[in-house]
DNA sequence: TCCTGATCTTAAAACGATTCAATCGACCTC
DNA sequence: GAGGTCGATTGAATCGTTTTAAGATCAGGA
């Protein structure tokens, strides 16, 4: 590990079948190192300032320097200006390590989302930091990605770091090693999933709710031949969000819901279908689509407005999706969705997180928010 | 804050000028609380075990119980199996604050990315995980969000739980703030970015190596007037990619390059200037495209395939961007680009600081990887 | 003067894992 | 059987902070 050679270390592996040229042919990555002479000056490393010091320089026991920090009333002023001084001076940063071993648990919360790249989660893990902040709590964020062995891996850090507490949209059934967790004090709130038994608090979004505004909506604007593109529909979301498409279109005795399953949530699955609406006699076409969220609508917009196609958005087909990504705005016809109030989602959590840390007794809650329409172009 | 009540809570702010309609009107954002009557198991918390009520079980020492675990060569077969069945039974995890504490140090990294959403840097992070497991560390990931100040508190977060070591693409200036973590022991390392007096170890992209790549493939395919589309250029790696294509464009004597500055590396801002070459008398249009991202591609792409438009990608604009984000795959014509190797950066600098917190004497080094030309149908 | 509080400060005992010098056996050799 | 070697195990010291009971100092009232 101590001899890394420049370029001994394999590039990324390819993930597509697109052909890819290197740069500099004969080497996937290759790469220019450059060392430069100076070294850094030594023994710079002047062993961390600790409260002892600070007392020492200070004149005052360590029992008050970690007064002046943690309880400042119970000293007085000049006294504590003193060690303020000697702080600033040594430059002390106190040891979270040792703190956290007296205290019995860190002041951090564990997050772990199923996919950080997802703006959805990083909007809800904004509202987590910001409100845990407001209590003194620092949010470290995991990426599950989907993968039941990444989850795990977090959740063990979270356990040996002793955490506050752990947010966590998981992903497989862990309801068992939350359990574990809450039995060494560390207390678990499910976020954007309920608890299938309820034995944990969580703050989800109604999806139902959700399929119901939108397709409520495009009533609202008069169309009546509704086609749900989306799936599949073992995605608990994407059922949801088709059962308030359905209870909406049941209020209205005119309006037809037509289901257009796809295999995936992705802009290539949305575009198929697309062009299949766009083969299709006109009179055959719905006046409006819901797509199962932003991506399909994307790739159901990008056919409808191919050269060639005859479709016209929102004059001939409306067009919804759902979550509200930031692409839904840039689209070609910016995209009408359903947005769900993530932070708030993030900053609820945290909430119940630092009260069910406080107090393990408390009951678990269900919390769940209702999405909101983004009315845009594509609808009107 | 042990109050909270369902409601009370305020919702998201509206970022844009949509208009937005929620679900139940008068309420930004409902919400719908539901209190299971279960509550948790009395005093399930049997005070986690410590070593030393391991060893109290196995009948050996806690200096035993910790040779176990950490150097199990040095310890008896017969004894290890006693010890482990003892940690098993009691559910032992150990307390990583007093392992720290005791070590004096983390053995966890941190990382601070500028945007946690753009997959490039997610890409790094999990490079960087990857490898750091392998030595048995953990990564924690920050998101500066490109603001000072959060990519402040994240440095403060690392600096008191004591770092093994922190890996950072810098938003402002902070070589003094990562000098100070230096004297402290906690090794530093820039990601996609060089260190401007190169008093840290960098490992980062030749974006001018990436620029020309892209516009060697143009003139390859046989393209001569190529337009650049980007802006602005204050912004280091625009204007490095600029200059790649600059250095492209010089070796054929008969090849032009038209420079469309444009304010922002956006879906929106490419497709106004797409929608200008549309605009323009055929001849007057550039044969290729270099966009300087993605999202400057893609806004080009949806100007120029839009109906009404008479434009053919590639057929008469072959249309290059850069960085390879998932929608350059899936855009309505897949779209070349130049993919920079994340993980491989990620890896490398973890490897790099490894090095440096095993021996602080080390020189930095600065590391330049060179980019890959992906290639698609927007460029045959 | 002495006592009573009030206010401020101190010293020592935790917290839990790691480490290292010391000890203990067991086995071998002379 | 004494001495030596080697591996396995022990136990006390240690990391840096917080906490708490006890101590010190001072002012005011009896």
């Amino acid at each position: 590990m101590h001899s890394m050679a420049c370029g001994r270390l394999s590039s990324t592996p390819i993930l597509n079948r697109s052909k890819i040229v290197p740069a500099s042919a004969g080497m996937m990555a290759s790469c220019n190192e450059r060392r430069t002479g100076a070294r850094q000056e030594a023994a710079g490393n002047h062993m961390a300032a600790s409260v002892k010091d600070v007392a020492a320089l200070a004149g005052v026991s360590v029992g008050t320097v970690s007064n002046v920090m943690n309880r400042p009333e119970k000293v007085s002023i000049a006294v504590a200006a003193r060690v303020q001084t000697a702080i600033d001076q040594l430059g002390f940063v106190r040891n979270d390590a040792a703190r956290q071993l007296r205290a019995g648990r860190s002041s951090t919360i564990g997050l772990v989302v199923l996919d950080v790249r997802n703006p959805f989660f990083t909007d809800l893990a904004r509202g987590a930091e910001d409100r845990a902040a407001a209590d003194g709590f620092s949010v470290i964020l995991g990426n599950s990605d989907e993968k039941a062995d990444r989850e795990a891996t977090y959740l063990d850090l979270f356990e040996v770091q002793r955490m506050h507490g752990v947010l966590i949209s998981p992903f497989g059934d862990i309801t068992e090693r939350l359990r574990r967790l809450r039995e060494r004090g560390i207390p678990a709130v499910l976020v954007d999933r309920t608890s299938a038994d309820a034995s944990f608090s969580s703050v989800s979004v109604d999806d139902i709710a959700g399929g119901a505004l939108a397709v409520g909506h495009l009533l609202a604007q008069g169309r009546r031949r509704i086609a749900f593109i989306g799936g599949p529909l073992e995605i608990q979301q994407v059922s949801d969000r088709l059962d308030g498409a359905r209870t909406a279109v049941a209020t209205h005795p005119d309006a037809t819901l037509e289901v257009i399953p796809i295999d995936g949530l992705t802009v290539i699955a949305g575009r198929t279908a697309g062009t299949d609406l766009v083969g299709r006699a006109p009179t055959d076409r719905p006046d409006a689509v819901f797509a199962a969220n932003d991506l399909v609508a994307m790739g159901v917009l990008q056919a409808l407005m191919m050269q060639g196609a005859d479709v016209r958005v929102p004059g001939q087909i409306a067009l919804i999706g759902y979550d509200d990504i930031d692409f839904a705005s840039a689209a070609v016809v910016p995209l009408s969705s359903i947005r769900q109030p993530s932070a708030l989602i993030g900053r609820t959590a945290v909430e119940i997180l630092l009260e069910e840390a406080a107090d393990s007794t408390l009951a678990p809650r269900q919390v769940v928010f209702q999405p909101e329409l983004v009315v845009r172009e594509s609808t009107l």
